[in-house]
RNA sequence: GGAGAAGUGGCCGAGAGGCUGAAGGCGCACCCCUGCUAAGGGUGUAUACCUCAAAAGGGUAUCGAGGGUUCGAAUCCCUCCUUCUCCGCCA
């Protein structure tokens, strides 16, 4: 959520930043709300101010042992004025919030304009495409083929199109990318491995910004237990692991904090039917490793700096291809001040295809979560900054594996790094 | 699932319709005293918003959450949430 302070006052240069991000914002219906707010809020506090007085008057007068009556006659009517203020000042308050609800964060000055994916640069490609000197296939193919391989067709017998099954090697290579991911950002990178819950309440969606307007994007639970009413299946491990800051405020001796998860991810990806069919490009339920931190706000430009290095490095160490990709303005996710998309190369697709995706999401989901910390003792808490990136996304990292490391006759070499968690073996066959 | 108990500031803990944004203690910060240390004394110590050019000052809201009663609610009533204890069930 933009801060509503600077909203209002810079509301012009507000709608400007905002339109590089394809969003008209309908500024005289705000700022005509604005000053309405404003002008209920000081009538409604002044009733308010003049019932407290007039209460606290009798109730020295009763002690005193005065007739109250003459005060009561006073304060009648009073009541119903305030109320009707502030049903208001309620209503008017309403619309401002489920406006700014849904405006999306502002793009930092770095972020190029444009329109949408075209519109996104090159930031810079780590290694070379391999040349293969045979006709590659697909992950779908060669994981079907394997013994013990990609199973979509029972997959969908038991639960639908857009799951997966996984049997014997595959399934132990898909925990191992998990596992290596994993015990990388905990050893090496300085982060806190988290085990969360996958149903979140809708405070938490709120929090990192998928609700109110994305609520048809994720899977919410029909509750057989009461307990479960309400829930909804996390669309990333972000939901959970960022919302452990809301209504918190931290010493700045704790910042950063620095946390990874690995969760299953659940999107219904409501607008994407007809986009990636086949295979495990685009699931309703994925796994991913993400990376999340809390830092203090001159920090975090560096912190995705290191950030979106660190989901770089699990790609450098499984030797893919990959470039990294500056998000412009009008491809943006909702909550993104500045966004890298990573992008691993399908020699399949004979294309990049996004495997992570790393954001700065400044103070926008800091100020819906009230996530701040103190800068120094004494002090007043601000809000600090979040940070996410998949590091990574493990179901198209098992593609881009399958992929690049395929033979022509189908097998798979299994990289260096990931042989340890696969009890040394070197090759899937 | 059944039966009880409880949720107050950074923490502990009082308050049981008005004088309570909240006693007291701990912690923390600053100051004084003490040649060090220990002990002692003083002052301060929530958050958001509004007003104000800023500061000072003033105002409003917040005692788990949301409603209600009342001129007035931390205090009374209702609903919900969470925690604890006992029983049952279970991985």
């Amino acid at each position: 959520m933009l801060d509503s302070k600077y909203f209002r006052s810079e509301l012009a240069e507000t709608a400007a930043r905002l339109a590089t991000r394809g969003l008209t914002l309908d500024v005289e219906k705000i700022a005509a709300l604005e000053s309405q707010r404003r002008e209920l809020a000081v009538t409604t506090q002044d009733l308010q101010n003049l019932r407290n007085t007039k209460s606290k008057s009798i109730g020295q007068a009763k002690a005193r042992g005065e007739d109250i009556a003459p005060l009561l006659a006073e304060v009648d009517g009073l009541g119903v004025q305030l109320e009707q203020a502030k049903t208001q000042l309620d209503a008017v308050l309403a619309e401002l919030e489920s406006i700014i609800q849904t405006i999306p964060n502002l793009p930092d000055l770095s972020v190029p304009v444009g329109p949408d994916e075209t519109g996104n640069q090159v930031v810079r490609q780590v290694g070379e495409p391999k040349h293969f000197d045979f006709d590659v296939q697909d992950h779908v193919a060669l994981g079907e083929a394997l013994a013990g391989g990609l199973d979509f067709e029972n997959a969908v017998k038991i639960t639908g199109s857009r799951f997966v099954v996984m049997k014997g090697q595959i399934a132990k290579l898909h925990r191992a990318l998990a596992q290596f991911m994993l015990d990388l950002h905990t050893e090496q990178h300085g982060y806190t491995e988290m085990y969360v819950p996958y149903l979140v309440n809708k405070e938490s969606l709120f929090g990192t910004g998928q609700l109110p307007k994305f609520s048809a994007d994720l899977f919410h639970t029909q509750p057989a237990t009461e307990e479960g009413q309400g829930l909804s299946l996390i669309p990333t491990a972000e939901v959970p692991v960022t919302n452990l800051a809301r209504d918190r405020i931290f010493d700045l001796a704790e910042l950063p904090v620095k946390m990874v998860a690995h969760t299953p991810c659940f999107r219904s990806e409501a607008g994407s039917y007809g986009r990636d069919t086949r295979g495990l490009i685009r699931q309703h339920q994925f796994d991913k490793v993400e990376l999340v931190q809390l830092v203090q706000p001159e920090q975090s430009m560096a912190a995705l700096e290191e950030l979106t290095g660190h989901a770089e490095k699990v790609l450098q160490l499984l030797g893919l291809p990959y470039r990294v990709m500056l998000l412009c303005t009008g491809d943006m996710g909702f909550g993104s001040a500045k966004t890298y998309d990573l992008e691993v190369w399908l020699p399949a697709q004979n294309t990049y295809r996004e495997i992570s995706s790393c954001s700065n999401m400044w103070d926008f989901q800091a100020r819906r979560m009230q996530a701040r910390y103190r800068p120094a003792d004494g002090k007043k808490p601000e809000l600090l900054h979040t940070l996410n990136g998949s590091g990574l996304a493990v179901g198209r990292t098992l593609v881009a594996v399958l992929e690049n490391y395929q033979r022509a006759d189908g097998s798979i070499e299994i990289p260096a790094v990931l042989q340890p968690y696969m009890g040394g073996k070197t090759e899937l066959r």
